[in-house]
RNA sequence: GUGGAUGUAGCUCAGUGGUUAGAGCACCAGGUUGUGGCCCUGGGGGUCGGGGGUUCAAAUCCCCUCAUUCACCCCA
């Protein structure tokens, strides 16, 4: 194996990429009509910058693609998209201008882990933040943008699940409420909960062994601990999904993985992922861009796994696509009308046609034979009979049926034999 | 980082110790000297993932390694 792509990454084209860019075209097309900006950022930071937030977590702790460029600086490729663009929102002063601001971004992230259905070491992420608003108004928005891209794409099976993390006031005290339960179940749980109860409890209600589970059921809920602020934000923000008809449901065990969030957490899931079954997790982190050194600044968003998304889509079937449809192939048949095709093609171009050509030198037969494999739905014939007397054959590919058109009248006559339905 | 499964032609796979490793599809050419799809004939294409070992003999058995894939951890 000589030419190899570097494990968990892929290649996307023909088919494929068509897919893509649908979903991004959809999801470009929506945040026009939520008003959100698209905002573009490097793919690499200074590597401080990722270990300023999140010290606990995996993906800073062991996850991070980071390297050493030639000035001896320590860049990393970005495991996430928030923390550049919180990044960006304080570099560029935006705090000072009209606020909210509404960004969305699509492209590369890069988490070195081992790559299994759902996840590789180089995927992409469709997110929007919005800076400057507090309101739960701000929150409900971002989710319903993220469920009405799913709505707009035709996926079904789709669950919203909420949850608070209070804020720096009340989840200190829920945090110990969760450490105390927990710690009389000590030697019952398993071995990564119990590292759990030192590194970040609230990862304890999210345990998948049974054991662990059986406990959840009488573990304090965050709903429970909120203060009277979190608590009325949080209804707030379950009233506005509700009002604008999105089901949503409260899941008290849903704990985001990144620490800088506060308040208000979710995820949409779907049965028809693998083991990894969040395709979209957000929530508010409103102490983010002053922990990066910006003056406090609430903020929401989200990030959206775009290979979930399309792996959701492939398995809900709602992969049909128009392909990339060919209006004209140029087959030449003589020794002067091979020189003409070329022209003839850049012509029927020009005339906004989609055309290919020969480039090989082949039969007819073989050049019929490729127009009809690369799907082509008109093939323009050029023989030195005709084009001796200033025409050329048309034929429609599905009938089979052929005219004969003058050069001079080369664009209508294509324009007609495409817009036949029969041919 | 841990554990399981799998690597044979471009693709899907057969071949589990014994001649020059096969099939279907795809590709190319011819049948049809200027006409695709269907059919027929022929052709090109393989370090059997890589390295080492056992054996008279290895795609086949053993070890290592790389990759793919699924799960854990964690996350989109």
């Amino acid at each position: 194996m000589q030419a190899q792509k570097p494990r968990g990454t892929a290649d996307i084209f023909s088919p494929e990429v068509e897919r893509w860019q649908h979903v991004e075209g959809v999801a470009r097309n929506l945040c026009r009509e939520y008003n959100y900006g698209e905002i573009r950022i490097p793919e690499f930071e200074h590597t401080e910058l990722f270990l300023r937030i999140g010290e606990v977590t995996d993906i800073v702790q062991k996850e991070m693609y980071t390297f050493l460029d030639r000035g001896g600086r320590s860049l990393t490729l970005r495991p996430e998209g928030t923390v550049g663009v919180a990044r960006s929102f304080i570099e560029n002063k935006l705090y000072g201008g009209v606020l909210p601001v509404k960004f969305y971004y699509l492209g590369p992230m890069f988490r070195y882990e081992r790559p299994q259905a759902g996840r590789g070491r180089q995927f992409h992420q469709f997110g929007v933040e919005v800076f400057g608003a507090s309101g739960p108004w701000a929150d409900a928005e971002t989710i319903l943008l993220a469920v009405d891209l799913f709505k707009r794409l035709g996926l079904t099976d789709l669950a919203v699940l909420l949850n608070s993390l209070g804020c720096p006031d009340c989840r200190p005290a829920y945090r110990q409420q969760v450490l105390a339960y927990y710690q009389d179940y000590r030697h019952q749980l398993c071995r990564a909960c119990r590292e759990r109860m030192d590194r970040n409890p609230l990862r304890l209600l999210d345990c998948k062994e049974e054991t662990c589970r059986s406990l959840l059921a009488d573990a304090p809920r965050a709903t429970e601990a909120l203060c009277p602020e979190c608590d009325s934000h949080f209804e707030t923000v379950q009233a506005f999904l509700a009002g604008a008809g999105a089901n949503s449901r409260v899941e008290p065990r849903l704990v985001r993985g990144l620490d800088y969030y506060t308040r208000t957490v979710y995820e949409v899931v779907s049965k028809d992922l693998g083991a990894q079954n969040t395709v979209c997790g957000g929530g508010r982190y409103d102490g983010l861009v002053e922990a990066l050194g910006g003056p406090p600044t609430p903020a929401v968003g989200f990030a959206l796994g775009l290979e979930r998304l399309l792996s959701i889509l492939k398995t809900q079937g709602r992969t049909a696509t128009a392909g990339r449809p060919l209006d004209v192939f140029v087959v030449a048949t003589g020794e002067s009308s091979r020189k003409q095709a070329p022209r003839l093609a850049q012509r029927l171009r020009h005339a906004g046609y989609a055309t290919d050509v020969d480039f090989l030198d082949r039969s007819v037969k073989a050049q019929m034979k490729h127009a009809g494999r690369v799907g082509a739905r008109t093939v323009l014939m050029l023989g030195d009979a005709e084009l001796a007397t200033g025409q050329v054959l048309v034929r429609h590919m599905a009938s089979g049926r052929q005219d004969v058109l003058e050069l001079g009248d080369l664009e209508p006559g294509v324009a007609a034999v495409l817009g036949r339905k029969d041919g």
